[in-house]
DNA sequence: AATTACCTACGATTAACTTCGTAGTGCAAT
DNA sequence: ATTGCACTACGAAGTTAATCGTAGGTAATT
């Protein structure tokens, strides 16, 4: 529960994978970053040590080969990086990122869909609501 | 025309006045800058001279007091902003963040009518085409 | 038992960012 | 002319990130 710092560029492509295999191992982790780009082994064992001291991740060391976890959620880790993201680069306007986004990369139609399925639910919960 | 690094946070506070007042003195810059937090009036000078040297800044310096304005325009930097942190948090699904900044941070309700006529928009542009 | 292979620990290095102090220069006001 | 003020230039220090090499230990294999 308490504020754990948000995880760097080089932290959260490893937290990427956590999240997405869940509990492993160093050579794990190194074996999937290494099919995008070149990443010595010994650096994501450093990395992992790093993570480990600022409590992002924890570890199971029964074994020999220790297994490393995530301890902060995907969810609301992303949350937060959005936020400093939003503060930083839009002043605080999510309302201007997502004009941003939604004009210039946007998505297929189905995507598309699908936001608009979001926003008819948002404005149902209570219209007069101000989400953001 | 040619590919500049993107600005760094500090880099970035300073661009988003330089944008909203155009050209303007080192003075200026920090007058505007101060009001928001603690900040030394050389910090933000030895900032735009390496904003100079990066060419992410011009200046004039006819005068005695120089005046610096952005080389760069506020959209396409935002853009790859935004495109880099898609990248880095949500593995390039442009689409994930929309719907996390929606689910979450959301938008007033003519903030989100406004959405949903952008999205119209882009509909009737061409119902086959990827946006995304 | 000796060798090999694998794993962790740790230190060192490099680069980038951010910040600010000090010094120097020239204009302006007395 | 002298003094003082405002501005620029430059160097330096402190931090944080990211990367990797080397060393050391443990377990399996021969």
């Amino acid at each position: 529960m308490k504020n754990l710092p948000n995880p760097t560029e080089a932290e959260l492509e490893i937290l990427q994978t956590l999240w997405q295999i869940g509990p492993c191992s160093v050579k794990q982790v190194h074996g999937l970053l290494q099919e995008k780009r070149e990443v010595g082994y010994t650096t994501i064992l450093k990395q992992l040590q790093i993570m480990l001291e600022k409590k992002l991740v924890q570890r199971d060391e029964s074994a020999r080969i220790h297994l490393y976890q995530a301890t902060i959620s995907e969810q609301t880790t992303k949350e937060k990086l959005v936020q400093k993201f939003v503060i930083n680069t839009f002043q605080g306007s999510s309302h201007q990122l997502v004009m941003q986004v939604l004009g210039n990369a946007a998505a297929s139609a189905s995507e598309l869909e699908e936001i608009k399925k979001l926003i008819s639910q948002l404005e149902d919960q209570d219209p007069t609501h101000q989400i953001i």
